[in-house]
DNA sequence: GTGCATTCTCACCATGTTCTAAGAAATAGC
DNA sequence: GCTATTTCTTAGAACATGGTGAGAATGCAC
């Protein structure tokens, strides 16, 4: 399923052009012809990236783009500017565009300022999640609230166990020896039987549901997305 | 006219490239190659933001983050640390960082992270939200007029019981350790047993509502929002 | 110095948590 | 199907933790 790409130019072969190609590359697009319909498309629909031309009759690119950076959303932008409107990406690149693109251009570089930037902002999102949060499937662990839910339900856990959840919730579909879990979760100087991992792994299954941790016979144990 | 970032790096290559990368894109810059000197450089100029690498001799990068944060402004810092130095990244968000980024790092995604960070702070202050008072559900706090509320009430606190409500009520949904809190509220120099906190943790729900402060056995406490 | 408010120490108790150990159950190899 | 190995389950003993009240120490105002 294709990214929505939301295109504001005003002349009509231009956009027709950029809609097509767009098209053919697998993106969904949007087409407005002034800033102002572009304005209305934005807001009423949901877009991963933003084509905006700087020179639009009525309306300037740049006002255009003041106004979506007044808004909650942080869409990225990516300006089209006149070759030598030196002081237009400057002034675009202030008001929060995240790329720019001069024309006229190959299309094959447009594309590829698309894709990176999509991809950019992909991991962006996905690394400015909250540090001390993590989620597998159903289960969520926050280690700095030290709150866990499981299928939206909270569940009280105790230290031990929290911290146990905690690591196997760091390492998912990773399987753990119990040597591996001792050392995280009891400390490196923990003497005694792995029992208690076993033991403890059951108060989980208890509290949480049989088939999140899984056993890896003679091996270790495993969490897996319910 | 750019903003001011300031860069504490020790490597003197890293340090040129990103004084170079941040003037072409319109900020002023400032560097230091040593802790020492960041904090002095820090002291005697303003500054809009701090790159600060986490790896540096002498001064870690921590420490000059603990004391950047020890003093009032509260200038948006952006650590630089190794790939898999989890714990830095932890203990640096801990310590009051806004963001950090791994190294080897792209310098776009840099450049991405330092405009995020400046934009956000600009809204931040445009709101002007008032620094000393902190809202956590029906409780607020105003550390300046050191005036307490409770449901609408005004409850008095001796100055104990209230500088550890206010740490509390810094950090609100944050389980806090009796020694973060010892640290934070009687100073790091404080010897004797930590049941202080126990003790005074009871004097707070006696005079405000057992519900507010929760204790996490084996952990700390908690000040959650009623 | 006296009186009062505040801060801190201490020790007990109830309760919650952690861990051990041993038999039951499950699984894999032959 | 039998045996050996591994894992599960259970109960309870040992231990740790936090709540609590009383009072000692400290600071402060008059």
């Amino acid at each position: 399923m294709g990214e929505r790409i939301l295109i504001i130019e005003d002349e009509q072969k231009i956009a027709r052009v950029l809609e097509l190609e767009l098209q053919f590359e697998g993106y969904e697009t949007g087409v407005a012809h002034s800033g102002t319909d572009g304005l209305i498309l934005y807001r009423e629909q949901q877009w991963d990236l933003i084509l905006l031309d700087v020179m639009l009759p009525g309306m300037n690119g740049l006002d255009v783009l003041k106004r979506i950076r007044a808004t909650e959303y942080d869409t990225p932008v990516l300006l089209l500017t006149a070759k030598d409107a030196v002081s237009d990406k400057v002034a675009g690149l202030d008001l929060g565009a995240n790329d720019y693109i001069t024309k006229p251009f190959e299309m094959e570089e447009l594309l590829a300022r698309i894709r990176v930037t999509l991809r950019f902002r992909k991991k962006e999102t996905l690394e400015e999640a909250d540090p001390y949060l993590f989620t597998v499937g159903q289960l969520t662990v926050h280690t700095q609230m030290r709150e866990v839910s499981w299928r939206g339900e909270q569940v009280e856990l105790t230290k031990r166990e929290f911290e146990l959840l905690a690591y196997f919730a760091a390492h998912p579909k990773q399987v753990l020896t119990r040597e591996q879990i001792l050392d995280a979760v009891w400390g490196y100087d923990y003497y005694g039987d792995t029992n208690v991992v076993d033991v403890y792994v059951r108060y989980l299954r208890q509290k949480l549901d049989t088939e999140l941790i899984q056993t890896v016979r003679g091996v270790g144990y495993v969490l897996k997305e319910g």
